[in-house]
RNA sequence: GGGCCGCUAGCUCAUCUGGUUAGAGCAUCUGCCUUUUAAGCAGAGGGUGCCUGGUUCGAGUCCAGGGCGGCCUACCA
């Protein structure tokens, strides 16, 4: 674009026969325009403003604030503009909520009230200084005496009385945290709610710690796992798909209480309960066993409860959850006996099969008769247990890193807490013998040589640790996505998480990621060599 | 992965069975307005109708392929 054309374009705004605005290019033009001219009067991107106070606390001191008409500093995003001549209203978003401010020709001088009335437009962010004072409607108004720009908004924000578009929300999460309240507010809950969760655990005696994400093997949970490549090390990756293996190692260490809130990646599909990353609440406890567990996370939900909820109880959707009270206990084969009517522990294997293809469940070669129970238990179970329920008691097939139960035959103790038909918590008595704990692994082996293509590597590492002496140990995992969305009553996971994965817009130009990528780390490579020779 | 639905101005949406110049509200621009509340009044501008092909005298509209999204379903936590 040459200079001359450039010209033309930012003239339009500012000139009063306007050359006409057209689309979003000049809508930036024009605000580019209107930067410059306040540029003239104060710097366009100041260092600092000193607020006095945020809105929530002007409004909480609203009251002593008029009384003492002290001047009070605040700012925040510009989201309207009414004006009236020689007055103007404009209501102003920071964090916590919306201040109305007023600007006033005799007050502010002609210069000032035509810069705050011409120059800025909505979602400039401005720093404003005055007295406060409600309208003869009731609203309380700060008083403009000063203002200033602190950021200009090149671009328009969104109509302000329809819903954003759930894929806008999602891609441009600034614009859904900048219209909506709501959103600050959900995002800022998630936020005290995982703080709360670290509280817990924390006065409990458990020390939070850091484990790698990046894994040679993965392990602690059945699903496909997202490979990288480590280039110094020349060697692939695994990104984790969860942190029990080495949560288990610390253990072994010594440190006898430890948790760990971190992204877990499933290299899998995405849906309203999945997101291929997401946040994963681990904790063991030395000494302790799966009933142990049990009371922990009655705890957290009590907790929580009481702190997000309303009288102990949580609504979601059209559910009243109550976790106040002690949730129920269930054993897993009893759950299916009374879902199915069938005493389905005495079935053979052939009997089972056709009892879960009645039942609209699919059997797929390959499937062990434990996995066929799994399936029936989430096709007829979960979708019932809408209270906290513990499910407890599990086919040993299942978990391969849980220990023997201690009375059953069988069974191993886990146990997995549904609330609203869906699982939120997954723990065990951890298996601590290191040969059991070797079987299991060659059973899972020979599952994936069947053909199950979730079945768990075997981890050598893993077991030397555990070969050092693993004490008694209980341990669970939490979805903590899913647990904000029963605290938030929110339906989909994209609303708790703040981006959740999307495919790409292609707006951008974008590399060939992996070839580039592939070719970049072979050239640093040879130059690596080529410096190391030289 | 499969099925259904959607994609039109910066945003939210109209445009009937293919047919003049694709409309509205908000936002933008110009003018008026000294306590407004989705402020108001008068006027103006703004469109690659997701992309690529096809059918047709004529396509936003019909057909095919592709892209992105939503819902349901499958897999999973």
């Amino acid at each position: 674009m040459s200079d001359q054309q450039k010209d033309d374009r930012r003239k339009a705004p500012g000139d009063d026969r306007g050359a006409a605005t057209q689309g979003l290019e000049n809508i930036i033009a024009g605000r580019e325009e209107k930067l410059a001219r306040l540029a003239e009067a104060a710097p366009a991107y100041p260092y600092r403003f000193d607020r006095t106070h945020r809105s929530h606390e002007i409004r909480a001191a609203a009251t002593t604030l008029m009384e003492s008409q002290e001047r009070v500093r605040f700012a925040g995003r510009l989201m309207a503009k009414r004006g009236m001549g020689k007055t103007m209203f404009a209501p102003l978003d920071d964090e916590w909520g919306r201040l109305q401010v007023y600007f006033k020709k005799d007050d502010l001088g002609p210069e000032a009230f035509k810069r705050a009335q011409k120059l800025l437009d909505l979602g400039d962010v401005i720093g404003v200084e005055g007295h406060l004072f409600e309208t003869r409607t009731g609203e309380l108004t700060i008083h403009v005496e000063r203002f200033e720009l602190l950021a200009k908004a090149l671009r328009p924000l969104p109509e302000k009385y329809h819903d954003m578009s759930v894929e806008l929300k999602s891609r441009r999460r600034h614009l859904d945290l900048a219209m909506n309240l709501e959103t600050r507010e959900r995002f800022r809950r998630r936020s005290a709610i995982v703080t709360e969760l670290r509280r817990h655990l924390d006065e409990a005696g458990f020390l939070e710690v850091e484990t790698p994400a990046l894994q040679p093997l993965y392990g602690g949970a059945t699903a496909r796992p997202f490979v990288t490549r480590h280039n110094a090390l020349d060697m692939e990756l695994y990104l984790r798909i969860a942190d029990e293996l080495y949560l288990k190692r610390l253990i072994v260490g010594g440190l006898d209480r430890v948790y760990e809130i971190a992204k877990d990646f499933r290299n899998e599909g995405m849906d309203r309960t999945h997101n291929p990353e997401f946040t994963m609440l681990e904790a063991y406890a030395a000494y302790w066993d799966y009933h142990d567990m049990m009371d922990l996370a009655e705890a957290l939900l009590r907790r929580l409860g009481e702190r997000f909820g309303e009288d102990g109880t949580i609504t979601y959707g059209e559910h009243t959850i109550d976790v106040s009270r002690p949730f129920a206990r269930v054993r897993f084969m009893d759950a299916l006996v009374e879902a199915t009517g069938e005493e389905v522990g005495a079935l053979d294997d052939a009997a089972l099969a056709d009892l879960a293809r009645s039942r609209g469940v699919k059997i797929k070669p390959g499937m062990g008769r434990d996995r066929v129970l799994d399936e029936l238990f989430s096709e007829l179970v979960e979708p019932t247990l809408i209270q906290p329920t513990f499910v407890m008691d599990h086919p040993k097939e299942l978990s391969p890193l849980a220990k023997d139960h201690r009375e059953a035959e069988g069974l191993v103790e886990r146990f997995e807490l549904f609330v609203c038909g869906f699982e939120l918590a997954n723990s065990f008595s951890e298996l601590n013998d290191p040969r059991e704990q070797r079987r299991r692994f060659e059973a899972q082996m020979t599952l994936a040589a069947a053909g199950d293509d979730e079945a768990q590597q075997l981890d050598e590492d893993f077991l030397e640790a555990m070969e050092h002496g693993m004490p008694p140990t209980g341990g669970i995992g939490i979805g903590v996505d899913r647990l904000i969305m029963l605290l938030c009553d929110c339906h989909s996971i994209r609303d708790v998480l703040l981006f959740p994965a999307m495919r790409p817009e292609g707006r951008q130009e974008r590399p060939g990621f992996s070839e580039d990528w592939q070719r970049k780390a072979d050239d640093d490579q040879a130059a690596d060599q080529a410096g190391q020779e030289a």
